[in-house]
DNA sequence: TGCCAACCTG
DNA sequence: CAGGTTGGCA
């Protein structure tokens, strides 16, 4: 899977990064002249226009030169320089492989049609308004990409990235042809038609340009249309910035939702390293009362599990253990109460950010227990691989926007996304006037989203209370029926969840498996695989590792009493009930979201 | 006795 | 997943 093909599948996405397409597209120039050849270009632009009677325009010119050029020499030392093996210039296949071939084709093109092919639009245009206005017109486009650039990389670290060559220059005059209304279209189309169409246009433009014309023929063929055109490319110029700025603020802000949503295996083995414990329940810190030292956290290293445990076996000492470079702690590692997060958002994001492209541990113990001395891991290239996902980011990108999405990360929900909710009441009319999408229609019934929400919260929380319940359905008119009704959900989910416990651990046992420390519930472990499908069938959601904790715990625990007899007992299964229910975690805040179903439905 | 959760069944 | 039953608990 090619990780950059994300970036090219939504048409204006593409639009980004063709708008970006450079200066030195224009003049195919030598990789080395690049991005030094076109402040030359523009230097020769307007010298002789200060006889003109635009005169005044032309300093306004020579103005927003200064700063292009500045802007791009900023960008020559732009702390970009991914060199890549080849000695290609980075910016190039930066991230668009395309970009490469895209620039290829570029360069020759002048000689493809070197007959000067009149473009549909330019034509007339460009003989007529002369090089001065076709200068004028090079420099705004030049400006456009520019600022299309800089608002990429304000936006975020992936916008950087520079697409593959496609907003030629001609594109501009074409967006003259295509004024009604779509001054952008041009940068907005991919398609190979409207390359194909422009292509010979801009080649030939730029051959022209370069060729120079003197500046007196400029001012010549200025007088007569070159004012109305101008005025045009002006306003032509301008809408297609505010479509651009807006279409890549649109892009930046919101992911592609088709990238959320990883159908098979590709959500497992994002354990990260630097691996929580259980959330802590509502109390705080997870207590242990258990004699349960296996429960499978950090505390210590796990002696005796096979290699593949390595990652959950890590010395894992809360909370300022050591972790291996790559894995940032996550936010809610700290503090163990409640996860106050006093970290400021950005670092968050960054934070999560790094840990999403952690990769997790190999399973230890594979739900297939018959596996269990053997590991019967993955080729590790497998998670290596493993597409660290669009998806997980859309949370954080969409954070900026207040939308009410699910987020990746365990404890990510305990970030400050929608103000706390104080009463019941008024908290909750907050979050819904907060939420853009929220709906405030209060129903009566409960309808598909509200089980899929109630299933996800399962993922925290296996015993709520119905004022739990009812603080996380605020949309949903709670009386004795509805909420007996969500109570039973919960019950149904239980005891689905303890019967694949039972059921793997009795497993487990006539495995051979004798230490229950081995029974780690891995996301790419069996059991996990049938409890997500259970609870998160379109798999729209990341579990939390605290599930996991849980669900090892609860495994374990199984393990423990059916090797030990006690299922001879008729109710040896209460006390792993008891255990089990004091381990609820936190629901993630945005749950409130009376919207929530509804953008899980989107998906 | 009423409530709750597990359990059983369809 | 829902309806009914059962058993424990306050």
């Amino acid at each position: 899977m090619d990780p950059n093909s994300s970036l090219h599948s939504p048409p204006s996405q593409a639009c980004l990064h063709l708008a970006q397409p450079c200066i030195e597209d224009g003049r195919s120039p030598s990789p080395r002249e690049q991005g030094r050849d076109s402040p030359f270009l523009w230097r020769q632009v307007p010298s002789s226009s200060i006889a003109d009677p635009d005169w005044f325009w032309d300093e306004h010119i020579q103005a927003k030169r200064a700063r292009v050029e500045t802007i791009v020499r900023g960008m020559s030392v732009s702390p970009n320089p991914l060199v890549l093996p080849g000695n290609t210039p980075a910016r190039d296949s930066l991230c668009c492989p395309e970009k490469s071939r895209e620039r290829k084709r570029k360069q020759s093109l002048p000689v493809q049609q070197g007959p000067l092919k009149p473009g549909p639009a330019g034509d007339r245009g460009s003989r007529k308004g002369g090089p001065w206005v076709r200068e004028q017109l090079h420099l705004l486009k030049q400006q456009l990409r520019h600022l299309q650039e800089h608002i990429l990389q304000a936006a975020g670290p992936r916008a950087t990235a520079q697409g593959p060559g496609g907003s030629e220059t001609g594109r501009g005059p074409l967006g003259v042809k295509q004024r009604n209304g779509w001054g952008s279209r041009p940068w907005g189309v991919d398609s190979d038609q409207h390359q194909g169409s422009n292509r010979g246009l801009s080649a030939a433009e730029k051959h022209r340009v370069c060729e120079g014309k003197t500046q007196s023929e400029e001012a010549r063929f200025l007088s007569s249309g070159a004012g109305a055109l101008l005025e045009i490319l002006k306003k032509e110029l301008t809408g297609a910035i505010s479509q651009a700025v807006d279409s890549v603020l649109q892009k930046v802000l919101l992911n592609p939702p088709g990238l959320l949503t990883q159908p098979g295996r590709s959500f497992q083995g994002l354990v990260p390293d630097g691996k929580s414990g259980p959330c802590p329940p509502e109390g705080g810190a997870c207590k242990d009362p258990l004699p349960l030292a296996a429960l499978p956290t950090r505390a210590q290293p796990r002696a005796g599990l096979p290699l593949g445990t390595l990652s959950l076996a890590k010395p894992l000492d809360p909370p300022n253990y050591p972790v291996s470079p790559r894995m940032i702690p996550k936010p809610y590692q700290g503090p163990p109460a409640n996860c106050p997060l006093a970290v400021p958002p950005h670092s968050q994001e960054g934070q999560v950010l790094t840990q999403l492209l952690g990769h997790g541990p190999r399973g230890h113990w594979h739900g297939s227990l018959s596996q269990d001395s053997s590991p019967q891991s993955q080729p590790s290239s497998e998670v290596a691989l493993r597409p660290w996902g669009a998806a997980k980011m859309r949370p954080l990108a969409l954070r900026q926007q207040q939308c009410p999405w699910p987020f990746t990360s365990t404890c990510l929900e305990r970030l400050p996304l929608i103000p706390s909710v104080k009463t019941e009441q008024d908290g909750l009319q907050a979050v819904t006037n907060a939420l853009p999408f929220s709906s405030s229609h209060i129903q009566e019934g409960l309808n598909p989203g509200h089980l899929k929400k109630a299933k996800l919260m399962f993922f925290f929380t296996r015993y709520p209370s119905s004022n739990l319940l009812k603080a996380y359905f605020p949309d949903v008119q709670f009386n004795r029926c509805i909420t007996s009704q969500m109570i039973k959900w919960f019950s149904n989910f239980r005891e689905f969840f303890y019967i694949q416990m039972e059921k793997f651990a009795r497993q487990a046992i006539s495995d051979g498996v004798t230490n229950p420390k081995m029974l780690v519930v891995l996301r790419d472990s069996e059991l996990f695989r049938t409890l997500n499908m259970h609870y998160n069938k379109g798999n729209d959601f990341e579990a939390p590792d605290c599930f996991l904790e849980i669900a090892s715990l609860t495994l374990q625990e199984f393990f423990r009493a059916v090797s030990a007899g006690k299922d001879s007992d008729p109710s040896w299964k209460k006390p792993i009930y008891k255990v089990i229910s004091k381990l609820d975690s936190d629901i993630p805040e945005i749950f409130k979201s009376s919207s929530y179903p509804q953008e899980l439905f989107r998906n």
